[in-house]
DNA sequence: CCAGTTGAACTGGTAATACCAATTCGGAGC
DNA sequence: GCTCCGAATTGGTATTACCAGTTCAACTGG
């Protein structure tokens, strides 16, 4: 959609990627040499090239020149970007990751609440107002899924704005690109839309109070059922492809988990 | 060093990520061919080629088949990787980026106080245990810059496996990558050994009564003179560095900001 | 017999070329 | 004026050849 998708780099990445996090692929194995393996995986060794420069690039793997790849431990070198794959491939394997998941949402409950006390230092009374304003906009189209994730993610943008910190705001990029990367998940966390409205509108108002301190906790507890509503909704999402894999009966339209009313 | 540096491709991906970053090349813009572009920078279109892919994991550009490639804004859709390189380009600009490196000790600041909160609440005897021999280790090598470097990496490392939360490490991972991909800040963001072992004792100690609430607070106010110090040190180095290039006295060899003890 | 050196046979890195696939855009035809 | 089609341009892949480090075993000299 976005992104041209499915090339045949991608996908011997993909193959790799998934050897390596899954075990078959040791940390500290050596790969065959670059000939053998594109001939092996049936593409060109250019593009197998392409491959493992994306795996290096995620920490899986370093290369050594005259030497050959070595296949590194994804949880010493891996970048956060993994997530992503890691949460697919348990997906793909049968059972639901709920615990990566829950750590997802937990560091993301956690980064908000440090972003939502740095707001409240420091966010510019415009800031403040755009927020307003935009929250005005979200009441107004939510009865429109797409339009209202997007202006989900919006407010989420400018919320981490107005933290003034690039470190954060650089690290939000990442990891919406991680939820964004695959639409089921993508799917998943869009949780109850007005649900979402109010807890934002609750957080905009504990906001305007600008103490840091209280807020913190505050944001915390009010992220926390949104959280849990998510980690229901997956483990929905978990069930319903369970019985679209071994359709031992009728098992609903995936539509029916993706739908977000 | 660790890895074969400074390949063609890791070149042209620097020079055109500088024309991003420093906006000589604003989001928006259609780079020129590939094939064209391969050639202005006389490097062969394979080579190009990798670079863009790589400025595409980062965030940079967007490929489209058929149409070009975009430049983007790294404000949205930068990752967090992109911290070293302006850093870098700031300090190679001559301007020391005092306020990204203020970021960034902030940024690392709040998430440990949030890692130390989770550590307190889960961390089994087995890792407090590991944790105290780990610094009795540390204190063991105080006059050895290198390897106490490195175990204070670990100890950090042994710290977030501790907190039990995958997304936390794997970030940890990404962040750690950041720093040590230069070794000038490198050597700026290490520290004075003996405050940094009181530091982390101190952090133990408060660790072991198992108060998160109460952690968070304590770890962040611990932190803040370690960041304080490395600022300083950062603006040093700054000064250091703008003598070296403009010597209109003699400046101080560049030891003297590498300098730990 | 051992230590040291050398060089072939790996490895990954780069280049040049040709062709396929997707997008764009302007002109032919309606 | 609109639609549609095809040439031109773009990125994607394959093939081939050669360069540059690394390894390790055979060879040489002691």
């Amino acid at each position: 959609m976005t992104t041209s998708k499915r090339s045949a780099a991608d996908e011997a990445a993909d193959l790799l990627r998934k050897e390596i996090l899954t075990g078959e692929l040791p940390a500290g194995t050596m790969l065959p040499g670059e000939r053998d393996l594109s001939e092996r995986l049936g593409v060109s060794r250019l593009t197998l090239r392409s491959a493992l420069a994306n795996l290096q690039a995620q920490g899986l793997i370093e290369k050594v020149h005259g030497a050959g790849n070595r296949v590194l431990d994804y949880r010493e070198s891996g970048g956060i970007e993994l997530i992503a794959h890691l949460a697919r491939l348990a997906m793909d394997g049968g059972d639901m990751p709920m615990k990566l998941f829950a750590d997802l949402l937990e560091f993301r409950r956690l980064i908000a609440g440090e972003v939502l006390g740095l707001v409240a230092q420091r966010a510019t009374p415009d800031e403040l107002q755009g927020l307003r304003l935009h929250l005005a906009g979200m009441r107004s189209v939510l009865d429109e899924p797409e339009t209202f994730m997007l202006a989900d993610l919006q407010f989420a943008r400018l919320l981490v704005r107005a933290a003034h910190n690039l470190t954060l705001e650089l690290l939000y990029n990442t990891v919406q690109r991680v939820i964004m990367e695959y639409s089921e998940l993508e799917a998943a966390f869009a949780v109850n839309r007005h649900a979402t409205m109010q807890t934002y509108e609750g957080l905009l108002h504990i906001l305007e109070k600008r103490d840091p301190a209280q807020l913190k906790q505050l944001a915390v507890a009010a992220l926390e059922p949104l959280d849990r509503r998510t980690l229901d909704r997956l483990a929905e999402l978990a069930r319903t492809l369970d019985g679209a894999r071994t359709p031992h009966d009728d098992a609903v339209p995936s539509a029916a988990a993706t739908e977000t009313t």
